[in-house]
Formats: C-alpha cells, structure tokens, sequence
DNA sequence: CGGATTTTGTTAACGCGTTCACAAACTCTT
DNA sequence: AAGAGTTTGTGAACGCGTTAACAAAATCCG
C-alpha cells in the first residue's frame, strides 16, 4: 500500500520535506516575535535570523509552500504568517488528550505554551482510580476507560503519552482503539502501531545523555587548532 | 577555529556521527530491557526490533564504536551493554542544575527516568524569591545569584532552563558565565551562546504542531492507492 | 575435516537535506 | 527611462545518513 503526497487543489502535487515541516512552527514563532516587534516586513535575512536557520535553508523551505515573498523587497510578516500557518493547520485548534496525570502530564497539562500555537487541552485520563475525579488545571481527570467516549465526543485525533514506560504500549493501542490517529510518546519505551497512525517520541533522558556523551569528549581530549 | 574529532588513546582518529551518538542510548536501554529478560546474548536483528531500528543501520552504528560482535553468534548483551555505557560516558553519574522550577521545572525534577539513565538532579535554582527555600523532590531551591558557586562546587557541567521563554537567553548567559557548557534548553525560545557549549532545544508544541500538520492532511484530502 | 549455516563488519549505492550561486524580478535614484 | 542596488526563488553541487548487499568469520553437523 503506498500513501500518496497530498495534491493541490489545482492539481500541482505538493510534497513538503519532513524536515521543512518540523522548522516550519520555528519560522511562526519568529514571524509573531517579529510582529511583536512592530515589523511589518522583513527579508529572508531577518527571519532566517530570528529563527536560527541559515537564510538560503529558510527560502528553499519556503518555495515548498509557494511564492509568498517579493524580490527586491522581502515577505510581508502578517501574509507569511498567515500562509504558514494554514499550511500547517493553524487556522484551527487542536483538541488534545492528556494520558497520565503524574508530574509530567500534570505540568504539560499547565504548559502557557500549547494554548498561543493552536494546542488546547481538552481531557486528562489516567489509570489511577485515585486520581479519577480530581482536577487538574481546571480539568477534571477521567478514567482510561472512558476514552472511547472523550476521543469521539470531543472529534480528539491527538493524544500525549505521559505515563511510566510500562504503560505506554497499552495506552497507545488504546488511544488508537479509541480513533486517535497521532500520538506523542513522553514515556521512555518504544510504542508499535498501525499503519496510519503517526507517533512522534519525545525522550528526556535522552536529550541529556546526548549532552553528557559531548561533555565527555570535552573533559576528556579535545584538541583546537586554527586561529 | 575548528574542534577536531578526539582520537583515541591509540591514535586512531574515530568521529562518531550525531545521528549515532543520538541512537545509542535507544541501544542502550533496548539492551537493559533484554537484561531484564534473561536474555545474555542476541544478534543485530533481535536488538534492531528492540531499539526500533534497521538491523542494518544497527550494525552500522556499532561499528563506529569497535568490534563488540562475534560473527555467526551475535552480540553478548552485557559485554555490549558496558561498552556503549562507556563510549556515552554513562559509567559515571552526571550532576544536572535545573532552572526555572515552574511547572515543568518541578515535573523534571521528579522524573524517574534520570537516575537510571546516569543523570542527577543536583541542584534547582529559580529567580523567584517566593520560591527559593522551599523544597521540591527533596531539593531546597536556591536563587538564581547562587548559580556560580552551585555550579563550581558540585562540578556541574549540564543545565536545563524550565523558564519561559522570556527569560531564556538571560538564564542561558549566567548559566554559561557559571561555567556550564552543556545546555537542554525546553524554553520556546532560540539562545545563542558561545563556541564550545551545546545547546540542545526540546520544544513540546512544535512536536504537536508536526502531528497537527500530518492530521491535517489525513483528514483533507490524502490517497490510498495500490493493494 | 569439510561443507552448510549463521551473523557480523564493511563497502558501495542510493536518497534526502543543506548549501551555494545566480538568474529573475522588484525598487530606487537620477 | 535606464542603470544600480536588493532580494527572492531555484537549479545544481555537495555531504551526510540510510539501506542494501556481500565477503569474512564464526558455529554446527555429518
């Protein structure tokens, strides 16, 4: 079975880079820092810039989503923004599903900056009869059981794993059991699902450990040569 | 200025890639969850479906490090085990100062996944005079001014900021001028910091915002062709 | 002991992403 | 109106990472 690229409405087939997609919530950010900043226009430069991106990566990315910028003068921010965002479905909220309400999914369930990119917290669920009832950030947590119902009445088609590593793979066929179609995996286990299903993993420790293998090499033998 | 790759104790020059480096953890924890099972010895294909990756690409990965496998048999899993450990500097326990302890601050600091993984919390710091003196997971929070001597004392080489984002690039200079050189940076904001320190950005809306992009187009306009 | 079998380590091909470099297109100035 | 100056959009080169494929090296079995 093969998964075609999303064509155009006028036909032109559209395929965007995974790459190009995941910076394209960096260059929103940058384009609203810049309106914030009273900039009405800026060029490939400035944004790319404010994005920590190389200006010649920025452009190519942008010529994926179409031709938005104007030569000799640059983008106008409100227009780009405007684009990006729809391009990425921004133009709507997103209803997410909270699996475990320990600290992590307690704090990502208070997290300011979900609410401002599109994101709203719409259930918190967890297995722990003790926690059922309770609420949390202004959300009363329900039971695991009640997912089928949360994820249909409420048209959630993303779920957050927060649980321990020995749950995740048990919330995660239920969540897609449920409907839910992508998936972002805190906990530190590996999660298998159907085809269809997108499963994006988040590793903390692992973030760290990566850090930790460069401090070593650091402390240990690095050599600098050059002016 | 150009860092060379470090060469081995005998000389060999050995450049593992990023791509790697960032993989070996995932071996790693594949290979303590086979441990747990019993298992002592395993060949590519069995770790690869662990880890969730290509047996080949598996294979690759390992190659950098050395020669840990015996051809026909596979690889001893504690043997391997020890010597991945070694290579990410896992052999030793890493101090980690933690700054900003809002919601997320808090949450990290609680996290049970660190201290298997050869990360300690040492030491939590936030600007907030409110918050300095109480206690979170069994750390007295200490004040921001504290960080140099926190940071000298314990011999900490890695900081997370858990701040807003307004606060980020501040937090990242004292943290720099304390003499951290490793940086885990889950503020939405873009810091810049000197040559010679690492900076690593986990940004939790933009993976929302990634499945939000592919959600979109499955529920748009995708096609399925083929058998 | 020798051939069949297994599995690693590595080389080579492939594909994706990044970067360079420049023509095209626009503004500004005189 | 024409030339000088900007800046985009993109074709082409490059480099890195992934994957396939296979020789080398070990075990197993008769």
């Amino acid at each position: 079975m093969t998964i075609l690229r999303t064509p155009l409405a006028d036909g032109s087939a559209r395929g965007i880079p995974d790459a190009t997609v995941a910076r394209l919530p960096v260059y929103l950010r940058a384009l609203n820092a810049l309106t914030e900043q009273g900039v009405s226009t800026c060029s490939s430069n400035d944004l790319a810039e404010n994005a920590g991106v190389n200006p010649a990566k920025l452009r190519k990315d942008l010529s994926y989503l179409g031709s938005y910028g104007t030569r000799g003068v640059g983008y106008d921010v409100e227009y780009l923004r405007y684009q990006i965002a729809r391009e990425i479905g921004q133009t709507q909220d997103w209803d997410v599903v909270i699996v475990g309400v320990g600290n992590l999914g307690s704090a990502l369930s208070a997290y300011q900056g979900f609410s401002t990119r599109g994101i709203r917290v719409a259930a918190l669920v967890d297995a722990d009869p003790k926690r059922v009832g309770t609420t949390i950030s202004g959300i009363t947590v329900s039971s695991l059981d009640d997912l089928p119902a949360i994820v249909e009445e409420r048209a959630i088609s993303i779920g957050i794993i927060a649980t321990p590593g020995t749950a995740a793979q048990e919330v995660a066929d239920r969540l897609v059991a449920a409907g839910v179609t992508s998936i972002l995996n805190f906990a530190p286990a590996l999660v298998q699902v159907p085809d269809g299903v997108d499963v994006r993993k988040v590793d903390l420790s692992i973030e760290l450990q990566i850090l930790a293998y460069h401090e070593q090499r650091k402390a240990g033998n690095d050599k600098v040569v050059g002016a």
